[in-house]
DNA sequence: GTTGAGCGTT
């Protein structure tokens, strides 16, 4: 079993972090640790996973405790074949603390020189995984397989959001009309009424004062009720002349 | 089930 990376970094302070690319994506710790321990001695292996689907990134960071061995693996496993993809091997640049390595070894004092080192990508990172799905920066082949499922997609919605438009006419007209009553309002104050006269009729205030919906002498206080609907009334009824002289 | 430049965890 691979105890590697199950509790942390353990010492990172007199080991030489390799850095293996071009890996399988099934490629682990247990397949990687016989064929670099061959080598040297591996103190430890890491392979930064996806946080949500816990799939390998392609790519791995093994430490050896001496540099002739590193280096030696590096001479001999570069290149080679690992699961039928052949790997990368080279010392690591960075640190996991975002510490400059010096010959592939971790040096805890930070230079005060530039980080030049660091002008490769320093843009994106591994961290996005779940925004990378969105970004077609990179995989091109596969970005273009999905934009043509993508447009077979649209277009089969498409169809089918024809065929339903008729159930799904009122929901439309519906939203495109709050949509437009909204507009419609911040452009101009006075059109507002105007145009929110007719759907608002249900909550127009006149239509509570008008005589139409006279209350029965059985419903009740008319009388009460009359005062509490004016109560806030007059908040209401106050534009109810915006440009007399309009 | 897919992909493929790159630099890291408790």
């Amino acid at each position: 079993m691979s105890h590697f990376g199950r509790s942390g970094p353990p010492d990172i302070a007199d080991t030489y972090s390799l850095l293996i690319l071009n890996i399988s994506f099934r490629t682990s710790a247990d397949d990687l640790f016989p064929l670099f321990d061959k080598y040297g001695k591996v103190v430890d292996i890491f392979i930064p996973r996806d946080r949500r689907t816990g799939e390998s990134r392609g790519f791995a960071f093994v430490r050896y405790k001496y540099q002739d061995e590193a280096q030696k693996a590096v001479d001999k496993l570069d290149g080679e074949v690992v699961d039928g993809r052949e790997i990368a091997v080279q010392f690591a640049k960075y640190g996991p603390n975002a510490e400059r390595i010096h010959k592939g070894r971790v040096s805890e004092k930070v230079p005060r020189g530039r980080g030049r080192s660091r002008s490769r990508s320093p843009r994106r990172r591994y961290r996005d995984d779940y925004h990378r799905e969105h970004r077609r920066s990179r995989s091109r082949s596969r970005t273009r397989e999905m934009y043509e499922r993508d447009r077979h997609h649209e277009r089969k919605r498409g169809h089918r959001y024809r065929s339903r438009s008729y159930s799904a006419s009122p929901d439309h007209d519906r939203y495109r009309g709050r949509g437009r009553h909204v507009y419609e309002r911040r452009r101009s104050r006075s059109r507002s009424f105007e145009s929110a006269s007719p759907p608002r009729r249900r909550s127009s205030p006149y239509r509570s004062l008008s005589p139409r919906r006279t209350p029965s002498p059985r419903d009740g206080s008319p009388e009460k009720r009359s005062r509490h609907e004016q109560s806030p009334s007059p908040k209401s009824s106050k534009p109810v002349s915006p440009e007399p002289s309009y």
